[in-house]
DNA sequence: ACTTTCGGTTGTATAGTACAACGGTTCTTT
DNA sequence: AAAGAACCGTTGTACTATACAACCGAAAGT
């Protein structure tokens, strides 16, 4: 067990705790705001296939741990406005590929831009060392969230 | 401006970014597996309330930028579910107090704990001197997020 | 060939949210 | 004091995001 006699440890993990959960909790309000045109979620998909130049439905299903139905839907949103194409896989007739149209990247872009604009804002005020040491710590915490718990369930 | 010449805090804040909006997309089917006795967003209210010794629901929703409305369901659930009670105000007609009930008690303390838990396993072999740096960047990080950006059309 | 497995879609259900309209209350202003 | 404004909360409606389960077609394993 983590010793019960490290109270230090305990009130850092509780705000940690406490902190993500209220950035969670308005960052969906937050991003609507910020970029009302890319309708959602959606844009961070859109930005992985963008990223990895053409990518499955599964993987991003994988990557974000969400259901294939969701992904699926996200998709065909992100279809139907046009930001992204489906291309089939000559090898394999049960993937499509996914690619960011023109319109995609642009609006990508643009969503981007207004996104970093206002984290950058937030963070104007903070040293370099601290900035790169919190980014540190996110990719730390999320990586070790990703792989599921060695003793969950993982239903 | 930030200078363009930095691009070493660009890449940061580019990695607290994307990090962050992680977390967010993941956070609430996260929290729905570690609690699923308590629906959710309702925890974070609950907890509020409590921890305030009695609120208003208009406090949660400006506390939390929620709508009137959102806040009015989320509460009404919390009611049904016997973990709230509201109390009229005696001064003002208008206004109702939320309190947790004996049972809403509970069974928040059993969410955070398990909530803690996942956390803490999470960040079981993090050196506490990252926990306490972590723990207090976020908070600096919500601090700034809360109030709203200065030149925000904030509509 | 038969059966799994895999990639994706569709049906259905639920949580969370917003906006707009409304009903009472209380406060302001005339 | 009467009229109007501001405030607190609820309800109607709509939409996004999400999951689970059932399914279809294609591919891989036996």
């Amino acid at each position: 067990m983590t010793g019960a006699a490290e109270p230090l440890r305990e009130a850092s993990v509780d705000v940690i705790q406490r902190e993500l959960t209220a950035f969670a909790r308005r960052a969906r309000a937050a991003a609507a705001r910020v970029h009302p045109e890319l309708p959602l979620v959606s844009y961070t998909l859109l930005a992985h296939i963008e990223e990895q130049r053409g990518c499955r439905a599964t993987d991003l299903a994988a990557h974000y741990l969400l259901d294939k139905s969701t992904v699926s839907r996200q998709v065909a949103g992100l279809e139907k406005l046009g930001f992204v194409e489906r291309r089939p896989a000559p090898d394999d007739h049960r993937v499509q590929v996914l690619h960011p149209t023109e319109a995609g990247t642009r609006v990508l872009a643009a969503a981007q831009a207004s996104r970093m604009a206002a984290f950058r804002e937030r963070l104007e005020d903070w040293p370099a060392e601290d900035l790169a040491r919190f980014a540190a710590y996110l990719l730390r915490y999320n990586a070790a969230a990703a792989s599921p718990l060695p003793g969950a369930p993982a239903n």
